[in-house]
Formats: C-alpha cells, sequence, structure tokens
DNA sequence: TAATAAGTTTATATATTTGTAAACATATAA
DNA sequence: TTATATGTTTACAAATATATAAACTTATTA
C-alpha cells in the first residue's frame, strides 16, 4: 500500500472523528456498549441524522455494531479510540489555556 | 463553556487532522521543526495550497508557527499531536487486519 | 393479518471544504 | 530603487459533508 493511500484512509479515520455529535458520541459510549434509543436520548439528535453519523463510524472502523432483534447497539471498536480522543481534547485545552494566557498579559 | 461548545471545539481540532495532506504534514514534523520549503518539497504541495492546511493547522492549535525574515517554520504544538495521531492509525491498522481476516475467511 | 416500533436508506437542499490561479505583502539582493 | 524570492491572501469553481423529510425494511405486537 502506497503512503498516500496510508495517508488517506488515516484521514478517513480522523473524519470519522471530525464532527461536534461524532465526539459527543465517542464521549457517551466510553468503555460500554449503548443501544441506538439511549444514545438518541443523550444525545437528542434526529434519529435519522444519528444513523448515517453512527453509520459513518462504523465504516470507519470508530465503531462496532451489534443488532439484535429490531435493535442496533454500538460500542467503540478499540479504547484507542476513547484514548486518541482524550489526547486530542488535551490539545485543546492547551490552546485554550495559551490563549488564557495571553489575555491575561494584556 | 457549555458540553455543546467543549465538542464543537474538540471536533474543530480532530478536522484539522481530517485530510491527506495535513496527517502527512504531521508525519513529517514529528518532533522536529521544519521551514515551509522543505515541507513543500517533501510533500510536493502546490504552495498555495500547502499554506492554507498550514494556517488551518495552525488556526486549530495543532502546530506552532514561527517566521524568521521572509521564512516561516512550523512544528507540532505539542507531542501530543502525534501521540493521538499514532493512536488514530492503530486504529486504522486493527481495522485492516479485521478485514484481512474476514478475507482469510473465506 | 394489520399495526406499530426501531432503525435505516434515499433524495435533496444547504453549507463547508478543497484546489487552483491570480494578486498581494514583504524581506532581501542587485 | 528595482527585482526577486518566499510565502500569504483572495476569489471562485468543484467536490464533500450535513440536516431534514419522506419512504422503506423488518421484528414484534395486537
Amino acid at each position: 500500500m502506497s503512503d498516500k493511500t496510508i495517508y488517506q484512509l488515516h484521514a478517513d479515520a480522523c473524519k470519522a472523528l471530525a464532527h461536534a455529535i461524532r465526539i459527543e458520541i465517542i464521549d457517551i459510549l466510553g468503555e460500554i456498549e449503548l443501544g441506538f434509543g439511549e444514545i438518541s436520548k443523550k444525545t437528542g439528535v434526529a434519529k435519522s441524522s444519528l444513523s448515517q453519523h453512527l453509520s459513518v463510524m462504523v465504516e470507519k472502523g470508530i465503531l462496532t455494531q451489534r443488532k439484535e432483534g429490531l435493535n442496533s447497539y454500538f460500542k467503540l471498536s478499540t479504547p484507542k479510540v476513547e484514548e486518541a480522543c482524550q489526547l486530542m481534547r488535551e490539545v485543546l485545552i492547551e490552546r485554550l489555556e495559551k490563549t488564557q494566557d495571553l489575555l491575561k498579559t494584556l
């Protein structure tokens, strides 16, 4: 596989995190598995939209999906997703803190 | 700051990773600082496009920029960016491996 | 069987992102 | 001063992503 192909796949995986609703879903899931209905209730996102977001995340390997009767259950495909997410949150917090520091000097 | 605001900022930071060229830039930078010209040479991206990608990454706190005379130098704002990126690459690899396993069973 | 409930899929209008080209700003060299 | 080199910014067309609504699928219930 060429480097460019890897970079593209890697970027595609990151894209699956690049939406506020999808970050919220990762946050809600954490280590546990939840049904569609619960995720819908906790996020308040319209079911059609939620289904599409979840499907993007499953396609890109961020979540795994299990179907049981009429219901669908989702969980993180690996704890690494949460770890990566946590690191990005720390990057964000460092930036916000730098902005704060800058403001204090004014 | 509301949860929704945090999720949006968090997603914005992730968006700054969500492009093959930007993943390649993070990969190239690693621990070191590089000038615009070197990044341009290594990636082969048109300078206008490269400048825009770098500016997105600086705005979202992924990179820091230092200007010296006519030149611009870039580095990761924190090693956490590389760590997060590495974790996402592992998520990708796990997914590719699962696909491989699946293929073997056929 | 008919109705309902739980998600999924499709269509589409809107919004956002991207790549390209051209214009621009500015530090340095001739 | 004029020219050049190094990026940056702007404008715009094309590609992608998103939200919403409606139609659809399928398992369960009446």
